[in-house]
DNA sequence: AGCATGAATTTTGAATTCAAAATTCGCCGC
DNA sequence: GCGGCGAATTTTGAATTCAAAATTCATGCT
């Protein structure tokens, strides 16, 4: 029974993953199989089953006998994945607020401590941070239905890029009280600043 | 360019989730491959990609190297179901009201119209009307990041059978108020009377 | 030159094949 | 009779092959 095993499947959902993460594959980007696997060093099957996750989790499009595409998000697209995550990050930030360790507090806190007079605010480093602190939250809800949506917060990368976010100088503060709501095991209160910080995001996104 | 041909996947896809719902694939089952195959008259390679897009939707579990399983709901995954749930479909309800047409109401009224006075209720044939239910406002709230989380109402089924959930009786107000909420057009208020509905429902399935 | 037609090439979707891991089954000792 | 051991069988994960559809390319026509 060998249960130390790492699919080949899993390695190449991973790399391709992070490929599209660094840009090395661009939005709107046919994904032509026999290539990338060749790239890859795998047959076309692994690569498939890491694509078809890839699709799942809304990075991927696939265009039925036309081949599988880097998913290009539309504005519109994004407006909606902000109201989806205002709601399920704000449940998150209630749940969590029930059973926060100590630890968790200190690791969202210390995630954003160098930004606090840091000028200019490096904004790669500050959208890195922004990541691990939403999906944390989402970790520490200890909801595995929201672990699973997870790939909601990763999906805001390219409005990132464009500018079409709020500044970090406008942000920072919402993170330190969302922080202190959890601290202070204040689910309701946690709930609202986390709705409210996303929904802010939404909106500037909506005027812009 | 032949854009009616439909894939085989997709049929696979669509006769295995029936299969799934109609319990002629039981919870826990093992699903041998060749054989599932083999009775749908396939090969194994666009099986497994049907199976793996149910995996993508909880109703199937794949266990490395061991095969994959009818999806078992164990109740506390069922809880976390229904935490989801109650935000998203109370967002989708606030976001539904904003544009919800007559006949919408109207069909959301007339699929309760026959439980008001009958007794007793056909409890399955009112499970059908209460998935309708809630997959038509998800629908209506034209978020199409919720059209693909559509899938989190269909999945308390075992719930349903194992009779954990409330009776008609219970709830069967709670649905028309909602109606009457989207008819008025009173998001908030469609968002807070879904939310209470489900949080409900799921704190049934915690005294249970 | 620009466009339409169709042949050549590429690429996808599906079946088949193959190797490695897991499961089953029968044998043996106790 | 019961439990463990190992060979036979089954099943999975991955590669390869094959057919059908889509794309590209070249040719000839206006």
């Amino acid at each position: 029974m060998d249960l130390e095993h790492i699919e080949l499947t899993d390695r190449i959902y991973s790399r391709v993953k992070k490929m599209i993460f660094d840009q090395e594959l661009l939005p709107g980007q046919k994904l032509l199989q026999e290539k990338l696997s060749a790239q890859l060093g795998v047959s076309r099957t692994p690569l498939l089953k890491a694509l078809h996750r890839l699709e799942s989790e809304m990075l991927v499009e696939s265009k039925p006998r036309r081949g599988l595409f880097v998913k290009q998000m539309s504005v519109e697209e994004i407006i909606d994945i902000f109201h989806v995550r205002a709601v399920i990050e704000g449940l998150s930030a209630r749940l969590a607020a029930a059973h926060v360790q100590n630890e968790h507090i200190t690791f969202l806190r210390q995630l954003f401590q160098p930004f606090r007079d840091q000028h200019p605010i490096d904004y790669t480093e500050y959208e890195k941070a922004d990541r691990q602190f939403h999906n944390s939250i989402m970790l520490y809800s200890g909801n595995k239905i929201i672990a699973r949506l997870e790939m909601l917060s990763n999906l805001h990368l390219q409005a990132f890029q464009a500018g079409l976010l709020r500044p970090p100088e406008e942000t920072i503060d919402e993170h330190f009280n969302i922080i202190k709501a959890l601290a202070a095991g204040d689910g309701q209160q946690a709930e609202q600043f986390m709705r409210n910080h996303i929904d802010k995001s939404r909106e500037a996104l909506q005027n812009a």
